[in-house]
DNA sequence: CGACGCATTGATTGGATTCAACTAAGGTGG
DNA sequence: CCACCTTAGTTGAATCCAATCAATGCGTCG
């Protein structure tokens, strides 16, 4: 059902009782419909509810004065977009709506008050901010050092793991609504390089992909050509 | 004195007592040296106690199996190496002195007990590894989209600032210790290349660099060449 | 002194960008 | 219902920024 991911996800690091995956729900109960391509948030706001992605998919970015942008992470269903704000006071970069969103708005004052009574809860959401902390120092290196083929393959390896672990994946196969250009922003790339890329990936038969949808032909390949270690992710449970 | 970056940072957040003050450095009695090139930390690590640069320069870093190695952040005297380890059970990256560097060692009991009963402390700490954060997601777009000229000003724009925070610079000049391998490392370039792109720094009249320092000629023009902007760094008070 | 680390310079190569054209798919409105 | 338009994906050719390879200078330290 549509809070599996959000609850899946937490129950990653924490002891979520049947009374404790209620009360999460139940703090999103305000949701609310963005459309694909708008701004769920923009930098310089400072917004007094907590957004979190109960379906969808988003980005993170910041741009150049010239343009140029680089999306500096993906959120998928279960995840948080501004956790950080009540401490930094303002968003420091934006965050997009890559394919119709449905949004969580949960009150900062009304999450304030379930966590300050649930330290497991309260942990697991700083795992999450840790955890997005951990995939940017990844990425760092992925843009820094990693030559583009295996950059890519590298993005398809962690949303794979990522979309493990919120359900979302049947037979290695999972939906990926990113436009080429979209994976060219993540990865430093141009979207044109990316196209050439993508198609030596398919032609040594590591992925599938189109119509919204990755799969992953031989996972252990592609681990392979990514120089993949999921470790980062900090995963602590076996998945389902 | 040697505290003063450390109380000068946390300071930039939290209002901090003289009684506060007292309360961090007397934390801070473990300290031990490290030798230049050692590691701090080391991948897989989970460390009991929570290390603190109090004086010297040391690298965050993850390596690709064949060996290149990017570096996601620069730590400099009040900066904290591993506050994420209690929450995320492990080092996901390494962490490498640059100079010799003096650490001190914080039983992590000891440091809990003290946040505990401060909350302005406690904040301080998670505005710390925000930043930290909001740092990486800077340097993911200076590396993946700002060509090598800019990316290698930005670096030294934001070193500046942070060395201004901890007040290290004088005269816009501060002990700048790092190899031209080292901003290599961290900008994703090669050694060679960076040579290049200072000598056009230099050429420009916009910094002059040598002997461990740098000195920014034209502050302007620096932040100008690199599309610097300091708000990501979440400074909430005047620099002294 | 010799060895090593670091900085510098030149010549060459190559991976990725740029520019441009073209196809395919999907949605919209007359 | 089909002409039109937009968006995404694909392909080719030319160009360029940064990497690579290689050699040299220079200061420091054992």
């Amino acid at each position: 059902m549509r809070y599996a991911p959000l609850v899946a996800k937490l129950a990653i690091v924490a002891e979520l009782s049947e009374v404790d995956a209620q009360t999460v729900i139940s703090l999103c109960d305000d949701e609310r419909l963005v459309p694909a391509k708008r701004d769920i948030l923009t930098e310089g706001d400072r917004p007094d509810h907590v957004h979190v992605i109960i379906d969808g998919w988003a980005a993170r970015y910041k741009t150049l004065s010239e343009g140029s942008r680089q999306i500096v992470g993906f959120l998928i269903p279960g995840d948080f977009c501004d956790l950080d704000v009540p401490i930094l006071g303002r968003m420091d970069h934006g965050i997009v709506a890559v394919t119709r969103c449905h949004i969580a708005y949960i009150p900062r004052s009304k999450l304030d008050q379930v966590t300050s009574g649930n330290v497991g809860l309260l942990k697991a959401l700083w795992w999450a901010t840790l955890v997005d902390e951990s995939i940017l120092r990844e990425w760092l290196l992925n843009v820094g050092r990693r030559e583009s083929y295996a950059r890519i393959a590298h993005l398809f390896c962690e949303l794979h793991l990522r979309m493990q672990m919120i359900g979302l994946v049947e037979d290695n196969r999972f939906p990926l609504p990113l436009t080429q250009e979209q994976v060219a922003d993540a990865t430093g790339l141009t979207a044109v390089h990316v196209n050439r890329m993508l198609q030596t990936l398919r032609g040594k038969k590591l992925i599938e992909l189109g119509s919204g949808y990755l799969t992953v032909l031989n996972p252990e390949g592609l681990r392979e050509a990514a120089g993949f270690n999921g470790n980062y992710l900090h995963i602590k449970r076996r998945l389902p």
